[in-house]
DNA sequence: AACTCTATGTCGGTA
DNA sequence: TACCGACGTAGAGTT
């Protein structure tokens, strides 16, 4: 939605924000902060963005970064004042105040806008995949024997063959991994082990908890976090390269 | 300057950014990024800013940081392809680039704003405090007499001792001066002027008004910027004296 | 809530 | 260009 600026109802519009629309506002303005540090920006021509969740930004002609701001969880008033909109915007710890006073409006957009903020970057699955493609990344020279593979308690992620010719059996998680993950982890390499193999025990996660540290410490297995893994995704993926 | 979504349009308007101008789309995209790392963001409603340095943003509806983005200095391309709006932002060291396919466009707005990134950092208190810790930033060898010098015309913010044995008044002053804080400053210059002293008056603020100026110059007071002055606690010291 | 660590950090400085 | 430090860092995860 694009509407005329007029001051009433750019008040109102930005004031939306509390139903969850997103406020843009192109105009000529000065800017007074003062919080954790102070500043003041005389009247220039500045664009204000205002989101649902309190977010308020002020951008210029350049930068990547606003030339002012207050983040996630502010609250924000607006108002008309001798026909002149001011926006407030207040935090607290630390208290911080943003006073943005425009003297000449220029556009108004109001719009909903999508608020996934995801980032794709890695599920389990994909994890699995990168381990597969390139082995590597877990112990140089590894080749794999494959994935999901069956036994009586259930299917391992991955087993490698190290050089020296020892299993590396591993296990994913993509999430915070707890004892429950190494005991598992434990019954896979007892289970090659009772086999007379050599074999290793990697645990694949996120992160891990204080037990399931001190349990893969005292089982001698290995764990590697999977932000290793984003990292090194970086250098397999080609997928979207385009023409310029 | 607002429009009505229209694919070619768009494009163009976008590569406006080369001729000065922000352009700001709000519609439905995906986005591929690849670079330091790597992301993809499937078709939702958002906000594409272009600045004229090359910056690209891309905001959802919440958070400071954008979804996505591309630092000042990446090159931008945009064009129509089935009628779908093709945006590519590439940047090179390190290599980086972003994708951004709208298949729907709602807004388009195509403005010019300022450029001045200006930032003044530290409140009045701040700046006597740091004047009083370190005279010299004033002067080589001044000597601090005292703050908030009490005169028949005011306080005075800072009164510093020259090697030469004059008195240096300072006015200190956190946001634009104008001619008033001049007028303040010449007071206390006459105050102790009066006392047959001699005496040099010295404005600290952010930034000067052009009236404030021409009477600073008049009167033979020196101007110094907060904004530099700030600067000052790592760096040295009288280059940072703008005399008009 | 406080603390720690990461980030496509960004940005400004200097060698 | 690369390295170094500061930032109103923001933001996520852990304690």
């Amino acid at each position: 939605m694009v509407s005329k600026p007029n001051c009433a109802r750019a008040a109102k519009n930005i004031l939306m924000y509390r139903q969850g629309y997103v406020c843009v506002i192109v105009g000529i303005c000065s800017i007074e902060y003062k919080g954790r540090a102070a500043s003041y920006a005389d009247f220039a021509a500045r664009m204000l963005i205002v989101k649902p969740d309190g977010t308020l930004l002020i951008h210029e002609s350049s930068k990547r970064e606003p030339l002012n701001w207050q983040p996630p969880g502010s609250r924000i008033d607006a108002f008309c004042e001798n026909n002149k909109l001011i926006v407030i915007s207040k935090r607290y710890s630390p208290p911080e105040t943003i006073v943005v006073e425009f003297n000449s409006l220029d556009t108004l957009i109001l719009c909903k806008l999508a608020s996934t903020y995801l980032r794709v970057l890695g599920t389990e699955e994909d994890l699995v995949k990168l381990i597969i493609s390139n082995p590597s990344i877990i112990e140089s020279g590894a080749e794999v024997i494959g994935k999901d593979i069956p036994t009586p308690m259930g299917k391992v992620d991955v087993v490698l063959r190290a050089k020296d010719g020892s299993l590396i059996v591993i296990e994913v998680k993509n999430e915070r991994a707890g004892i429950s993950a190494v005991a598992q982890l434990k019954r896979y390499v007892e289970h090659y082990g009772s086999m007379g193999v050599k074999v290793q025990g990697v645990l694949v996660a996120p992160s891990l908890s204080e037990e399931a540290k001190r349990l893969l410490h005292r089982e001698g297995f290995k764990f590697i976090s999977a932000r290793e893994f984003s990292k090194a995704k970086r250098a397999s993926l080609d997928m979207f390269i385009k023409k310029f």
